[in-house]
DNA sequence: CCCGTTTGGTTATGCTTCATAACTATCTAG
DNA sequence: CTAGATAGTTATGAAGCATAACCAAACGGG
């Protein structure tokens, strides 16, 4: 018998949602990434080639402001991609200092699979769900983003 | 006027709601730590040291599996909170390889004050929402975190 | 009882995400 | 024209997380 028979419980900390919501994170984050490491993706540089596939041309301050993500960190996400040939750099006439990002044939094709395939992992997630369980839980989220 | 007039959208990530959860948990992570901050707490060692106070003579290792964090790095979080002199490793009689974990009564103290202030913060953060909406929402993260 | 295996705690190491400071080149406003 | 702001980059450090290796102790089959 082992020295501890009683057993251990995190039931205080379940009676908080957000550290529920901390535990499903941590799930939904390492089953989207191993969804998306097929594809030579991760969470943040899918997110980033999305942005650039939907919005071509934008610039990467941008794209760190829509993402949430610093410029600096925004720099090695964007090399990633480059360095992948599924997106440019390209010079911005209007403003030198500034890059227009643009996909590639290959970037374009690499995404749509990836999407289909991190579609089907959140319809997967929300399994079981009804449809007005998931708009309450979009909801929720959106509150607690914007509430702080 | 700026080189890109065009705004920026990043509705098509909108669409998955794990894109929504990250955000929602982006803008909850930082808030904690600040509500966590004035009582030299994280959310990681709040947690261990909710589990210690809750579980008195677990070990580290159970207390590594019930956070889903690797051993290994749970011996940090024991260390600092051992060094803030709110826990104490003391040797299991049992198992001599194993320590039995108990707060102290400083660590019981600020334990009573960190959760209070992170009761606070749960709650403000579900603001407006109803009873039954955030059941929904505890389901959800329930599902997600075991339906994988 | 002995010895191979397992377990508990620890150390070291590396990766990813994220924040900050500092730098250069360029743009903008007075 | 000059001062300040902005875009991209580089360097650096903190946190969270995973893995491998190690030692001491416990366990279990012969």
């Amino acid at each position: 018998m082992r020295a501890e028979a009683t057993s251990v419980s995190d039931a205080r900390l379940r009676a908080f949602v957000g550290y529920n919501m901390k535990r499903a994170m941590n799930v939904l984050q390492a089953d989207l990434a191993r969804t998306l490491q097929p594809f030579g993706l991760r969470m943040l540089t899918f997110s980033t080639l999305s942005m650039i596939v939907e919005n071509p041309g934008l610039r990467p301050s941008q794209l760190a402001e829509a993402l949430l993500i610093e410029r600096a960190n925004m720099v090695v996400y964007v090399d990633q991609l480059e360095q992948a040939g599924w997106v440019t750099r390209a010079p911005n006439p209007l403003d030198r200092r500034a890059h227009a990002l643009h996909c590639t044939e290959a970037g374009a094709c690499v995404y749509d699979q990836a999407r289909a395939a991190v579609e089907a992992h959140d319809r997967r997630m929300l399994d079981g769900l009804r449809a007005d369980e998931v708009a309450t839980v979009r909801k929720a989220l959106g509150r607690i983003e914007v509430g702080s």
